[in-house]
DNA sequence: AAGGCGGGGGT
DNA sequence: ACCCCAGCCTT
């Protein structure tokens, strides 16, 4: 082993005394850790740590996982986001089941094979329940590396990525992989934070290139910058013989893939005159359209604005519809059994915010 | 190599 | 408003 480096040292003693106590770092178990993992891909420990005990909670073991129905993985998931996330773990558990003989992959490369776990993920597995020495290389590690060495290039460029890893490697093999990586996470979301770094107080002063130039808050420094577009969405809150609706669950390569919504009718535009439009031009009269107030919701790539028609609907007008195969793919169920279906955060906005009852 | 994928919180 | 968060998959 190399003789470790002044600064790794540093930051591994940095988090002997300012380590956070997270549940995850209580368990070497590999099932366990990959769970966390897959919870906390872009998502703050704020928002995942709820979701990381609920889901050790319900399904304790792989093969609860596996077996479960992956509607409610998905539940499980709901309002944590990037459902493919949730897809893809539920997918990964039964390949393990039935294609590596519930063995759980205990190195790098076989745990790359799962779906949903790339570099990152594969590294932190490795180094926290087999001690292999691979460097994690998450959004606090490029920051704390480009910082440490005055990167100020791209670091959405894959070639200035490609340096700061062997960096991250050159730095981790002076120590204990599975400390170290925990340490240089914890060091970047605490001290080496992206906005008012903590550098009136960093053990790695001596040595931060960008704090001897003062430019700290222009590094990591990323070229790309994400194009929004705007979405309009009209929704069908059918109240049905007083006591059911309609919800459909969404397939496409698109958004909120594998959660359910009400009918929806997507739009240029959001043009108040055209009012409530039944969906492929249902010829129907309700007696009473209640018009919601339009939600804006806002998504990383897209803002949604969507109005919800609350509509309700005789016994006989629905048989007449279903009879023309109108709504041959949509699920009729009880009203207050919707909160048993994995709901995008928009439609339990909507849900929470009827100040009237659902009927 | 580039684009798409959620939701919450900080500044 | 914009950026960031224990990233990954698809095209």
């Amino acid at each position: 082993m190399p003789k470790p480096t002044l600064t790794a040292k540093d930051i591994v003693t940095w988090y002997s005394k300012n380590a956070r106590d997270l549940p995850w770092r209580k368990t070497i178990d590999p099932y366990k850790i990959w769970l966390s993992e897959i919870i906390l891909q872009q998502t703050t420990v704020a928002q995942g740590t709820s979701y990381y005990l609920k889901f050790i909670s319900v399904y304790p073991t792989l093969t609860d996982l596996a077996s479960a129905p992956i509607d409610d993985v998905l539940k499980n998931w709901q309002g944590l986001g990037y459902y493919s996330r949730a897809r893809n773990l539920h997918f990964s558990a039964n390949y393990i089941i039935n294609e590596c003989n519930g063995i759980f992959p205990n190195n790098y490369i076989d745990l790359l094979k799962l779906k949903g776990v790339g570099a990152y993920t594969a590294a932190a597995i490795s180094s926290f329940s087999y001690k292999e020495n691979k460097v994690v290389v998450d959004g606090n590690v490029i920051r704390v590396i480009s910082r440490l060495y005055g990167i100020n290039e791209a670091v959405d460029n894959p070639k200035v990525l490609k340096l700061i890893k062997e960096k991250a490697q050159q730095l981790c093999d002076t120590q204990s992989p599975e400390v170290f990586n925990q340490a240089i996470m914890e060091f970047g979301a605490l001290q080496c934070k992206a906005k008012n770094p903590n550098c009136k107080s960093c053990p790695l002063q001596k040595s931060c290139i960008a704090y001897k130039k003062n430019i700290q808050d222009q590094i990591p420094f990323k070229a790309k910058r994400i194009k929004k577009t705007n979405r309009y969405f009209k929704y069908c809150f059918f109240i049905i013989d007083n006591s059911k609706t309609l919800i459909i669950k969404r397939s496409e390569k698109d958004i909120w893939q594998g959660l359910y919504e009400f009918p929806l009718l997507e739009l240029e535009a959001l043009e108040e005159e055209h009012g409530f439009v039944m969906p492929k031009n249902i010829k129907i009269r309700p007696s009473e359209v209640l018009t919601s107030k339009i939600f804006k919701h806002q998504l990383t790539h897209q803002t949604i604005r969507a109005v919800f028609y609350k509509t309700y609907i005789s016994q006989a007008d629905y048989n007449l519809m279903l009879k023309k195969g109108v709504f041959n793919n949509y699920l009729l169920i009880n009203v207050e059994n919707i909160n048993k279906y994995a709901l995008p955060r928009l439609i339990d906005l909507y849900l929470n915010d009827l100040s009237i009852t659902l009927f």
